[in-house]
DNA sequence: TCCCGTGTAGAAAGCGCTTGCTATCTGATG
DNA sequence: CATCAGATAGCAAGCGCTTTCTACACGGGA
């Protein structure tokens, strides 16, 4: 039924070793026989089995890249510029590989599976995107996942993602403390002192380094910091508009609001005008990550720009093995300050 | 090294068999065994080696995922929905599946290429999503790659994309021509009558049918379509600030501007806005797809929803075999018609 | 002329798992 | 008490490919 490397072989009159070597080209065929073998495989059309070459050659063709949410373009940016790099079909030479990207919705338990279906599938290389849970157990546990893969021989990066401690997983991260600092410094510095912070899920490493860097800028200017102007959510719109309404509820006072993320600014903003307040004149915004469609908010929206697609085609290259590591396997990737419309003087 | 099958065995005092039994669930087994066996896979740390079970039972667990633009949260979204039916960790019972989502970035060679990757992987299922291109001899090889993918046992599902002929792939198609007919008709319906159609690329079913649905509609009502008044791009939001200069420039009276999709609504609206035009006061605009951002945009944008995220499920459960595919093995999915602030009265 | 290095090709031993078939043991049946 | 169906477990033959080791040819140097 389906053809095998053996009616390859005997078709082009050769040894299904010949063919194998064809087909990897990692050892000398004289040119005639090549030719031959690569047209025996045309006229019958042969697909080499994925899993038998696995199997033999102890190594898959296969990298994961594990996201929270594949629909958040944040992770879809970099995901899309990871896999540019691993070098799936049309990217550069070599060996075509396939992209797995695993949906970890942030839950630990799933993110723990991903790991161990991709050490089953002995995946050539793992590439994990976006903040991780702290939890100490579950941190543990994802450590030690990483050892073990890295001992199969699966080159681990984290992007956006802070050091996993332990292991030798070349970390990208973020510097979202610094950026988000900068931020509520930019808020500062244009007057404002009654600030409502809405922070992403709690027990998550990005949601605790923007916070930091936030907190950093207020204690830095010297404002006093109200627990009451800080509230948790998702990394998500429908977050940012409640959140936004119970800041309000709490002090109607606020002059600006800053967000977890950009989508959560959006539905901060939403919150704001229907709620009859105009941004920035009577309370600024500003958001985290420029993703492409905060440009076009009105206002635009102030934020921190993170270079995701850059980032994820520096992972995916470390991943091929195809750039050097960073110097001590950890690099802190900056953010910019992107000042736009959605931030102003304060009222009064 | 590694730990085997074997050693899990040797540990459990069973055969290798037994072992594969209990992991597999499909033959009986003695509770008693059973439990020695999950013990001791336990206590080695177990992991089993997918590439060689898959080549043993001829069938993997992977399921390929087709996207034109991964960082587009128009196929992030559907993606997300697939990968949450075909049942990866937390989805339903069942063997745990891998979703590979391949970003083909439209391009049809690297369709073809990613197809002939998963059948090498001999992967479980195939689900593409997104328009087609219309070139009759790419077309032919898809058709023919998911013939053969089929007779290997694969199954296809085609999600928001046309049917393939002479194939086994189930299609669930989105009803572009009849949504862009009705968001059309009613732009019409307020007044309209110079309408700027900025289309996406060309060759592509989506932008073809949603082309032809906006021209029936303008048939519909008698008026007359001016060459001119289109305009091809890509569906980015770039393409659309680009295409409404243009547009405006060839006739700036126009009071409607369709867009290809909500990106390029947006686009449109950037540029409107720097030419100094309101929205909808001077010129209305009208997106498709209603992606999560274009409620937000101000003023939000009237646009035609498609249920991504169901048909995405849909598309999934039926590529596990969870679901019976539709009559005939193929359903249109209709969108539905968003009148929201972007839209309105033409001035004059 | 003989020997050996070089360039190619083949033989064959697995890689780790699944599964059809067979073997064994149990309690129930006649 | 012999027989047998039913429930479990093991044997062993692959699945299709890679790769080590070996074999063979050929041409040049001694």
């Amino acid at each position: 039924m389906t053809v095998t490397l053996a009616d390859v072989a005997a078709r082009a009159q050769v040894s299904p070793a010949t063919v194998s070597r064809v087909l990897n080209g990692n050892y000398p065929v004289a040119a005639s026989t090549r030719e031959r073998v690569l047209r025996a495989v045309d006229e019958l059309d042969y697909v080499l089995n994925g899993p038998a070459s696995a199997l033999a050659a102890a190594t898959s063709d296969l990298v994961g890249i594990l996201v929270n949410d594949i629909a958040d373009p944040f992770f879809g940016i970099m995901a899309s510029a990871i896999q540019a790099e691993i070098g799936g079909p049309g990217g550069r030479a070599g060996g075509e590989r396939l992209a797995v990207v695993c949906n970890t919705g942030g839950s630990p338990e799933r993110e723990l599976t991903y790991l161990t279906l991709l050490q089953r599938q002995r995946a050539a290389a793992v590439v994990l995107t976006g903040g991780a849970v702290e939890d100490a157990p579950h941190a543990a546990a994802v450590a030690a996942k990483l050892r073990k893969l890295a001992d199969a021989g699966t080159r681990v990066v984290l992007c956006g993602r802070p050091p996993a401690p332990d292991t030798e997983a070349v970390a990208l991260t973020f510097d979202n403390r610094g950026g988000a600092r900068a931020l509520t410094g930019h808020l500062i510095g244009l007057g404002h002192r009654r600030l409502g912070y809405i922070a992403g899920p709690e027990e998550r490493t990005t949601t605790r380094h923007r916070l930091e860097g936030h907190r950093a800028a207020l204690a830095a200017a010297g404002v006093e910091e109200d627990p009451r102007r800080t509230v948790h959510g998702r990394y998500d719109r429908r977050s940012g508009h409640e959140a936004t309404l119970e800041l309000l509820r709490r002090d109607p006072s606020l002059t600006a609001i800053v967000a977890a993320n950009d989508s959560v600014a959006l539905g901060a903003c939403a919150a704001l005008r229907e709620s009859g307040l105009r941004i920035p004149e009577d309370v600024s915004v500003a958001g985290f990550d420029d993703l492409p469609f905060s440009i076009d908010a009105v206002p635009s929206l102030t934020t921190v720009r993170l270079p995701l697609a850059e980032a994820g085609a520096r992972a995916g290259r470390i991943a091929m093995g195809r750039e050097e590591p960073p110097p001590g396997g950890i690099a802190s990737v900056r953010g910019e300050l992107m000042v736009r419309g959605s931030s102003g003087v304060p009222r009064e």
